[in-house]
DNA sequence: CTCAATACCTTGACAATCTAGGCATCCTGG
DNA sequence: CCAGGATGCCTAGATTGTCAAGGTATTGAG
């Protein structure tokens, strides 16, 4: 019981959003396929998180939408980071990466 | 703006505490300093969040509490691992890597 | 013609964290 | 002596992000 899900995802999935949009602009869905596809299938994007965050993230500006077509040719709304953005994306990666260093390092520690 | 605080703590603490208890049995003021300690203050442990995850843990019966002393010689609730408590922190720890591996794979991919 | 995949979106419930307070004891500095 | 910080416990309320579960529309394959 109480499978914790992916709450651990929270405060991780606007990073790892950004993070998406270094190359070249995305649509929402390929985003998500992406992430799960780069992570090896350990990330599972759900389209209610999703979606949510790319209004937040562009709220805030770190990314900005336009409609184009997908790669599939399909109605679809490009996402592109912003230079915010990409100052957020680097800051965030810092603080991810610290972070994760001293969970790790609790975590492993020496009893 | 849109300090995010530690809202990477998230799904988190919970297995932070355990960790903590590994050794011998540790009372709650403690176990966030400890935390602050051994992640080189990286990590800072608000009481607002502590106390609720250890009822938390000692509702899901992975802790268990008894009063004490501190090694100050002050009153104090002493939590000690259970053996359900155990396993959750090697189940949670491997999660916790797992994703940790898969964010910063995406997060260090290149372009 | 049906079904899966692509692509977007929203509502409501839930869960965990933080802010900001509260209480009591002890020790140290001034 | 006494003020204030550290130790130690606790709680109420607001906030916020995720998830589950729904919805729409189009395309292509079988």
């Amino acid at each position: 019981m109480a499978e914790p899900g992916n709450d651990l995802l929270r405060g991780t999935l606007d990073t790892l959003i950004l993070s998406t949009l270094r190359g070249s602009p995305r649509h929402g869905y390929g985003i998500a396929r992406w992430l799960e596809q780069r992570s090896g299938e350990a990330l599972s994007i759900e389209e209610g998180s999703l979606y949510p965050a790319l209004y937040r993230l562009e709220r805030q500006g770190a990314i900005e939408a336009e409609w184009g077509t997908s790669e599939l040719g399909r109605r679809a709304k490009l996402y592109r980071l912003t230079p915010q953005g990409h100052s957020a994306l680097e800051r965030d990666t810092e603080r991810w990466l610290a972070f994760s260093r001293a969970v790790s390092q609790v975590l492993l520690a020496e009893a």
